[in-house]
DNA sequence: TACCAATGCGTCAAAACGACACAATGAAAA
DNA sequence: TTTTCATTGTGTCGTTTTGACGCATTGGTA
């Protein structure tokens, strides 16, 4: 199917094959050079970013979507995705945006469950930036990394759920670990400990971090050092992953 | 207009009043008798409890949706509600439900909007349940409370959106505090202290709870005693609303 | 070979926590 | 009227946790 028939069947026939009115957007962490980064897409003449985001499919769980929508964009499977806000404002439409597209590349449509407002729930995914293929949507131009301190302009409220996701990621760190799908599968302690760093935004004692990180039992130290490295030679370590699964699930009750 | 035309029209053109495929249920908790009480309607012709739930208006915000419900259901206005989550099983539709309920009444409809898969947004509210006037919709016989221990079978995934709304409001009582519509305006320790423990489902130290919550400094303590009890009389206390109102937004650490 | 920055382990005082003691209260019972 | 007694308000105490920081060790680098 060429293009334009795709985009077509798409906006006239699409509300067939997916739900109306609601739709899921990702928001997919990674983590590179000790800065907490976010993959946009570029919106087709909109000239603005925006997140990987799409709909839900006749019969299939909204989990099992965004799962499918961060396959599409990043080439990543089995990656533990959670939900965390469903936004409904009445002005959520993409109806103008979707015009000019539709403008721009000379197709004709009058009427289209695409135009209509859509709740949009999102759902946030902590990935290996380093396995990441980024791959654009037919709606958009580009995929790329962002720091999540230097964001530029965004579609819709898309930064307000950017925002509500690192939020919540903060505010879960406490209670559930983080860094298997972030880190490599051997990390010094220090690699752990900036991680979580800068997902709060803010210092944590060495010392500290190492009593009580340890104290979880979500680590296993391994007997190798990293090699080639200035000063002391740190320890690697690896998750614990049943330990580390079951802190997940029932949470662990520690404070940074 | 007649009940029958009313649910010819919603059937028949619903769609154009609401938003498709998406709902909200509400879980409405209550406190009396020292028991953590649920609203629930009883689904005419379906012989199953359901949650008090409703659609979205074209215009509207799910918040404002969720408090429209709680409003018909209850005649309370202006309180806190939150959502919790959204559920999306693919097998969520009242297809048949809804079918047999026009089978009872004699309405024959083929084609309707009522008829396809919803994704079911969770709210939760706290309310003050001796200012509750329980008020069933249209589309069941009776309203009434359950204690959260005693739940009758419940309409399709009901009972899980119910537990998980215990759930969360369990995990979020650490961090926030709870009580403001759930008791009355003056209350006493012994009080508040009952309410947590329903709510965890667990005994707590009466004495440490008393240091702990006046430490978060939410509470205000009258000059007042309680009058007519046998024993020591115990103090009236209200909440310090400002400072409660903060401790929601910004919450408050601390373990029970 | 000396340097030096990062690591790994430990210390210590302050705060928080759980468990519990005890006097005060005031309606009910004797 | 006096005694009883369940409940309340406040405090104690030993243990654990927390935050802040000291210091010897390590191993590439100057």
């Amino acid at each position: 199917m060429s293009f334009e028939k795709e985009i077509k069947e798409h906006f006239l026939n699409g509300h067939k094959k997916y739900l109306r009115n609601i739709s899921v957007d990702c928001i997919i962490f990674g983590f590179h050079d000790n800065e907490l980064k976010v993959l946009l897409l570029h919106a087709k003449y909109a000239n603005q970013w925006a997140l990987p985001g799409g709909f839900i499919l006749q019969q299939e769980h909204m989990d099992d979507a965004a799962k499918r929508i961060l396959l599409q964009r990043t080439g990543l499977d089995n990656i533990f995705m959670k939900q965390f806000h469903a936004f409904s404002q009445p002005d959520r439409s993409t109806k103008a945006i979707n015009q000019q597209f539709l403008k721009n590349i000379q197709i004709e449509i009058k009427e289209s469950w695409m135009f209509e407002r859509f709740i949009s729930v999102g759902y946030a995914a902590l990935v290996d930036f380093t396995k990441v293929n980024p791959t654009p949507d037919v709606f958009s131009t580009t995929c790329e990394w962002f720091n999540i301190h230097s964001l530029p302009d965004m579609l819709l409220d898309h930064k307000n759920i950017l925002t509500t996701a690192l939020q919540n990621l903060q505010s879960n760190l406490n209670d559930h670990p983080v860094g298997y799908n972030l880190l490599p599968a051997k990390f010094t302690m220090t690699d752990l400990r900036i991680l979580y760093e800068t997902i709060l935004g803010r210092t944590l004692d060495r010392r500290n971090f190492q009593r009580k990180i340890t104290a979880i039992n979500i680590l296993k130290k391994l007997d190798e050092t990293k090699k080639g490295v200035a000063h002391k030679a740190p320890s690697f370590y690896k998750f614990d992953l049943k330990q580390y699964n079951k802190a997940l699930k029932t949470g662990v009750g520690f404070d940074l």
